[in-house]
RNA sequence: GCAUCGAUGGUCUAGUGGUAUGACUUUGGCCUUCCAAGCCAAUAGCCCGGGUUCAAUUCCCGGUCGAUGCACCA
């Protein structure tokens, strides 16, 4: 445990002083659960996203839309996180501390506590005792704790607002206008990358609970019957390490299995929630997660939320915190659109013409309004509709309108078999919805990247930062500060940040401190200006890995080092 | 949120009722032809608020942050 804790110190000392990550406000003292990222973790934080964004709008042409943080009130109430969201407290009056109202009651004896009204608990908590202190609870108020941050919108306090806890619901209630967007079409999907807040109670794990965070979230709006990605072939080989629900019951360990078998026995629910696990995967990776500490949680039934059809988990280990879970892929159904639809009265469905015209035989009951309207007058509208629905009897038929009771005779509306043509149907889509944690994920990787070794009797610290997601992606140094060898280099550098490289120039040091500095920070690569340069315009360039060198032109520089960074060539094969 | 412990230059730390030690880092200079070399110099600190005291970084109370346990974690 002491070593464990000790790589999570060592990364966050290094992440303070390097500018990574730093308590926020520290000025005015700084509150857990809110952090700043400092010129290198932004940088860091940057080039994360992007690289999700590679995959998720680049390569599954999933447009991203950017929607307010502040939330008007009826959106949450839609979602649920007004009521959901909330657990309901007391404060024991004997010993002040805070405890769930319903979990004493459950303990107690009482069934469904979860399911009563604050007043209710409160008669029900009365006699019984503080689990803490043992004193009975007597007339302590139970009241809401919502982990969303309430605000008002306006002057006079008059609309409530909520600063967003996922990105989703901007995307959900955006759900008419993507569908347009899309021209009408099944799957569609629509990405966000943003801040998400969530008033914790005690957030205790640095960048792992933060009450400000960033996600980043994809949902596709699938048609409920056709859940197989049209790109499946293209993870349908990859393989993950899947802890099933099975394995879990078992207490065994995650099983790599294919995407393809894992869909087709019935492992994983369907095409597009494997599609997503396989491509997290790779994404996961790709920043710098050591594979073999990572693996694909399956929830267990009474863990997922009803509504969902399957859930996994992307967990990642650490050494200071555990199994952490970084991404949530999940198939939603048609959870958060019917609710949408509820609350809003607005329909979220798409048209799905057939492939050919179904012709229907329709009943159709249509009244003598001729008869009926002086007859009923004002309700003549209502009883003719009521009569469209009605069953009628031989002689006529009875009809409820407005709790009142009217029998309308045979010969006052017409029975008529219509053929109709239907050109399709109204579908409400499915939604499966990758949910990434960025914050998360920077942890992860840096510490999954972190390394000491000892080199020559001294401690090495290096970032093994993949070059994509690396803050700097070369230095650029002079041998020596003299002999013109600094002014090659800082054209080198200017060159390269043409190029748009993230290049650094430094020249202040010995050349060994100068390449341990940017080895701290994960550069995975340093060019070096030395007096061979002078005479044949060649420089070094370093691995940081295996802190090998190539010598190379100086005109092949950027196209080279663009590159090893992008991952199409290595070092080694520059040097043959 | 409760309980226990802690908080000293950028980082790690010594120590004290009379303004603070050392190392590393950083900056400048000298030196130096590829992996934290050496020498000289400089910059920089007692978490915040209140109390006790002639005097508080030190003692007391409260807060903030952090560690650990409990509770909490949609």
């Amino acid at each position: 445990m002491a070593e464990t804790s000790d790589i999570y110190e060592k990364i966050m000392e290094v992440a303070r002083r390097r500018g990574f990550v730093w308590p926020s406000s520290e000025l005015y003292g700084s509150i857990a659960g809110f952090i700043d990222y400092g010129p290198l973790g932004a940088m860091l934080k940057r080039n994360v996203e992007n690289l999700w964004r590679s995959f998720y709008v680049f390569q599954e042409g999933y447009y991203e839309i950017e929607c307010p943080t502040v939330g008007n009130e009826a959106i949450f109430v839609a979602s649920g996180h007004v009521k959901e969201f909330a657990d309901k407290m007391v404060q024991c009056p004997h010993c002040g501390e805070y405890l769930r109202a319903d979990h004493i009651a459950e303990e107690n004896g009482i069934e469904n506590a979860g399911t009563l009204s604050a007043e209710a608990l409160q008669t029900a908590l009365y006699e019984l005792p503080c689990p803490s202190c043992k004193e009975p609870l007597g007339e302590t108020a139970v009241f809401a704790f919502n982990l969303m941050f309430e605000t008002t919108i306006g002057p006079g306090s008059q609309r409530k607002g909520y600063l967003r806890p996922e990105t989703a619901q901007g995307i959900f209630t955006d759900f008419s206008r993507l569908l347009r967007f899309y021209r009408d079409k099944l799957p569609f999907g629509a990405v966000q990358i943003g801040k998400s807040y969530r008033n914790e109670i005690s957030p205790r794990q640095g960048m792992i609970r933060l009450r400000e965070f960033s996600q980043a979230e994809a949902e596709i709006f699938v048609h409920p019957e056709q859940k197989d990605h049209p790109a499946f072939h293209r993870y349908a080989d990859y393989t993950a390490p899947l802890l099933t629900i099975a394995r879990q019951l078992d207490g065994q360990k995650p099983a790599a299995m294919t995407m393809r078998a894992a869909v087709d026995e019935g492992v994983i629910a369907n095409e597009y929630v494997a599609y997503y696990i396989a491509l997290t995967h790779r994404i996961l990776t790709a920043i710098g997660v050591d594979p073999a500490k990572l693996r694909f949680r399956q929830h267990l039934t009474d863990e997922r939320a009803h509504y969902a059809a399957d859930c996994w988990d992307a967990e990642v280990y650490s050494g200071r915190f555990g199994w952490v879970e970084i991404v949530g892929i999940a198939d939603r159904t048609n959870y958060d659109l019917r609710s949408h639809a509820e609350h809003s009265g607005t329909s979220m469905t798409v048209f799905i013409p057939y492939d050919e015209p179904k012709q229907v035989v329709k009943r159709r009951i249509v009244a003598d309004m001729g008869v009926l309207g002086p007859r009923y007058r004002g309700k003549a509208k209502a009883i003719a509709d009521a009569l469209a629905a009605s069953e009628p009897g031989e002689d006529g038929a009875l009809v409820t309108v407005d709790g009142e009771e009217f029998f309308i005779p045979a010969d006052l509306y017409q029975v008529r078999e219509e053929e109709i043509e239907v050109r399709g149907e109204e579908v409400m889509p499915h939604v499966i919805e990758p949910s990434y944690g960025i914050d998360r994920m920077i942890y992860v990787a840096l510490e999954h990247s972190y390394a000491e070794e000892e080199v020559e009797g001294e401690i090495r610290r290096v970032l093994r930062l993949p070059a994509a997601v690396a803050p700097i992606q070369v230095a650029v140094f002079p041998l020596m500060n003299r002999d013109g060898l600094d002014r090659i280099a800082r054209t080198i550098t200017e060159r390269l940040t043409q190029c748009r490289i993230l290049a650094q120039y430094d020249d202040s040091g010995a050349i060994g401190r100068r390449y341990r500095r940017q080895d701290e920070v994960g550069t995975p690569f340093a060019v070096t200006v030395d007096y061979d340069t002078l005479e044949d315009n060649t420089v070094t360039v370093r691995d940081r890995d295996s802190m090998e060198q190539v010598r190379v032109p100086i005109e092949r520089l950027p196209e080279l080092l663009s590159a090893l960074i992008s991952g199409a060539t290595t070092l080694r094969e520059i040097r043959v």
